[in-house]
DNA sequence: ATAGGGTTAG
């Protein structure tokens, strides 16, 4: 049976054998016989070679191979109707036994033809070998094509060492353009990137024989966009140097392959090397259209570049290079994102082109609109981007996404009526609301304390057939833990997971930080084994406030799990886990390990802050050391340059008072008001205690006028305090006119 | 071009 594929092949073969030898031999053929003497003269030799090769009559066949009229393209004929490479390679055998000495060029087209079909049969590493050998040791000079079909079939066989052995041994003409391009593309294909290099290198040498060409040109962008090797890929550094040898010999990636690296290099913050190569093919007079200059102004958007966003444009009006909408929209759209909508909107003016000739007459689209109401939305100017609604309309449709981008806008600014209005609009326009608009919507309900709206709209819009998805949870489950509803939270994950929504790490993240704040540390784990079976794993965050709950529910041990577990995850503990754990072993009373901590953090090069010194002082009060505190206290002000803030000035008030020194307590009141830290309501609280035990009453009415004048809300502990004291001291008149907001140590009872 | 998350001292 013979294939399909092979029979093609053949028939080729039978219509086009001179052409098909000429075109790809350096021998030089004539075409002058006519294709009935040609034929015959190939029906005969084929028909004599029919028998076994031992019987193979020289009498007959001499005079036909060796005749003045025998072309190599009917060698090559000849060779290639004897079907397999073994049989050609007797042939090859046979006739360099028999040829008179000046024939010995006929060599040449019978081991074309011998390569021809070994590259058809299944590649034998042996046979190849030996096919090579004897090519090496007659010194039959090879064609163009057999060196091509050779650097396959070697490539085929991965056999690299006597693939570069052949190109560097090859005649000079033999090696043209189309061998080299073979020889390039098979080495970039084995993953020999370096010698495929330095071939392309030779290949754009000034005074070359066989210059690059369009087909370099592709394979060499082939290997530039194939994603990176984890072996040897060609470094970022070299994609310029490349293309600019190419570009010498007229040889330029056309705009999608330059688009595509300018991608690949602007993902990778490569963004100066895409600008470099971008330039260097418009020098040197590459042809580049606006998609490739759209690509770099996005990596000059991303790295917020608005200069080089800027000679970017410049460069391309000076070469003549016209926008497109899109260019409009990465401009309009980084002017946005930089909150410079004023400037966003004049880009719109100008590219509809205000004032006739000097406008570039782009058409917005509905990407622009949006992206210029979003912008609107987020500087708080709504009114401007209902208008610029209205506005649109005249020019395009708006579509799901100018409505998502305005109900988020009034969710942010607390309208939600206004948000539920454009709802009904868009529904009532036939602009059909997406997932997108569900989140937005429940999130700005949730946000706004009306978690059963949400529920309710989320539980209608799943009838009308638009599901949640991990984003809906989130909003819902954070919702959830923050009015403390820890059993309503677990139920809508639950309800997630078997909704078939696959979660993402931010709703795991938020269910797993509300868990550990309420304290529910069975819950939290439990979510976490659910993390990693989807194939997450935790971040610093993540072990923070896991640390943090189980510090509060003193398990210690699993505290150290979590820290064998970060180390081993290789999550390096941050400032965060340093402050709950000094303040955890701190108020155990651990001294020694907690000081072992802050040396650790320094060590990591991280810098205390005035949330650990807190914990320490809060600690050394606790214990009863409260003139340790009041060193560190000082410390940090003197040498450590760490001014400490209110709650630092509550702790020690508050263990000052406990321990009766509420003269020390007031100083620091008064220490407070020099440096400019504001108190609170905690602070008063601390102080009006320890005033209480002193029975200090004329201090406490000076501290309820400064309460008042710092606008400090007295909290249920100071109306416990106050009415307590003044009730008792028959003073309720002045207590009435504390509460709504009068000074009171002035005023006598009447 | 649009939506969601989190930690430490009192």
């Amino acid at each position: 049976m013979v294939s399909a594929p092979r029979q093609l092949q053949l028939l080729r073969r039978h219509l086009l054998p001179c052409c098909h030898y000429c075109h790809f031999s350096t021998v030089p053929c004539d075409l002058s016989p006519s294709q009935t003497d040609d034929k015959s003269l190939v029906t005969q030799v084929v028909q004599l070679l029919q028998v076994p090769e031992n019987e193979w009559n020289t009498d007959q066949l001499r005079p036909l191979l060796f005749s003045a009229t025998t072309m190599p393209c009917h060698l090559l004929t000849i060779t290639l109707h004897l079907g397999s490479s073994s049989k050609a390679l007797n042939f090859l055998e046979y006739v360099r036994a028999n040829a008179p000495s000046e024939q010995s060029h006929c060599l040449s087209p019978i081991f074309h033809g011998v390569i021809e079909l070994f590259s058809e049969e299944t590649i034998s590493e042996y046979k190849l070998l030996e096919i090579y050998e004897r090519v090496k040791q007659w010194g039959i000079p090879l064609t163009s094509r057999s060196a091509t079909l050779l650097i396959q079939c070697l490539g085929a066989a991965k056999m690299v060492g006597e693939l570069l052995l052949l190109f560097n041994n090859l005649d000079p003409s033999v090696k043209s353009t189309r061998v080299v391009n073979t020889l390039i593309s098979t080495l970039f294909r084995l993953g020999h990137i370096d010698s495929a290099v330095q071939v392309l290198d030779e290949m754009c040498k000034p005074n070359t024989m066989f210059p690059p060409n369009n087909v370099t040109g592709d394979i060499v962008l082939g290997e530039l966009l194939k994603r990176d090797s984890p072996v040897r890929s060609i470094a970022e550094k070299e994609i310029g140097h490349l293309v600019r040898k190419l570009s010498r010999h007229g040889v330029f990636p056309d705009t999608i392959n330059l688009t595509n690296l300018i991608n690949k290099l602007c993902r990778k913050q490569k963004t100066k090397l895409a600008w470099d190569l971008l330039h260097d093919v418009m020098q040197s007079g590459g042809a580049v259209e606006a998609t490739s200059c759209n690509a770099l102004l996005t990596g000059l958007g991303k790295d917020r570049d608005v200069k080089r966003m800027n000679d970017l444009l410049a460069k391309m009006k000076e070469m003549e290079i016209k926008p497109n909408v899109i260019t409009f929209g990465i401009l309009i759209n980084h002017l946005c994102k930089s909150r410079r909508i004023d400037d966003a909107l004049k880009v719109l003016e100008e590219m509809r082109g205000k004032g006739g000739s000097s406008g570039m007459n782009v058409e917005p689209d509905v990407v622009i609109f949006n992206t210029l109401i979003d912008g609107l939305c987020k500087v708080w100017r709504h009114d401007e981007s209902l208008s610029l609604l209205e506005q649109m309309k005249n020019e395009c449709r708006p579509n799901t996404v100018t409505y998502n981008c305005l109900i988020d806008g009034f969710c942010k600014a607390s309208n939600l009526d206004k948000a539920h209005e454009l709802f009904d609009q868009m529904n009532k326009e036939g602009v059909i609301p997406n997932v997108v608009t569900l989140n937005t919507l429940i999130n700005g309900m949730c946000k706004h304390g009306r978690i059963g709206s949400a529920v309710e709209f989320f539980n209608e819009m799943q009838r009308k057939g638009i599901k949640g998805n991990s984003v809906t949870y989130t909003s819902l489950i954070s919702a959830f833990c923050n009015v403390n509803n820890i059993d309503k939270a677990m139920q809508y994950f639950d309800l997630m997971l078997s909704s078939g929504c696959s979660p993402d790490v931010i709703v795991f993240y938020s269910l797993i930080s509300g868990l550990s704040l309420a304290g529910r540390m069975d819950d939290a784990s439990f979510v976490v084994s659910k993390l990693k079976e989807s194939g997450f794993g935790l971040d610093v965050c993540c072990y923070n406030v896991l640390i943090s709950g189980f510090c509060k529910k003193k398990k210690l041990e699993r505290v150290y799990e979590m820290l064998q577990e970060m180390e081993e995850a290789g999550v390096k503990p941050d400032i965060f886990t340093y402050n709950t754990l000094i303040s955890f072993l701190g108020k155990n009373g651990d001294f020694k390990t907690a000081c072992e901590m802050l040396r650790k953090m320094r060590k990591e090069g991280l810098v205390p802050t005035v949330i650990t010194y807190g914990a320490v002082i809060h600690a050394y009060c606790l214990h009863g050391n409260v003139d340790e505190a009041m060193k560190i206290f000082r410390e940090m002000s003197s040498t450590l340059k760490v001014p400490p803030n209110t709650v630092i000035y509550n702790i020690l008030i508050d263990s000052l008072c406990k321990i009766k020194d509420v003269e020390c307590a007031l100083s620091l009141m008064d220490d407070m008001k020099v440096k400019g830290i504001k108190p609170n309501t905690a602070t008063y609280n601390a102080i009006l205690k320890g005033i209480q035990d002193k029975k200090m009453l004329y201090k406490a009415f000076e501290l309820m006028d400064r309460m008042v004048e710092d606008a400090c809300k007295p909290d249920y502990v100071t109306v416990d305090i106050l009415t307590e004291w003044l009730s008792a001291v028959g003073e309720m008149k002045k207590l009435e006119k504390f509460f709504q907001g009068y000074t009171v140590s002035s005023c006598t009872e009447e």
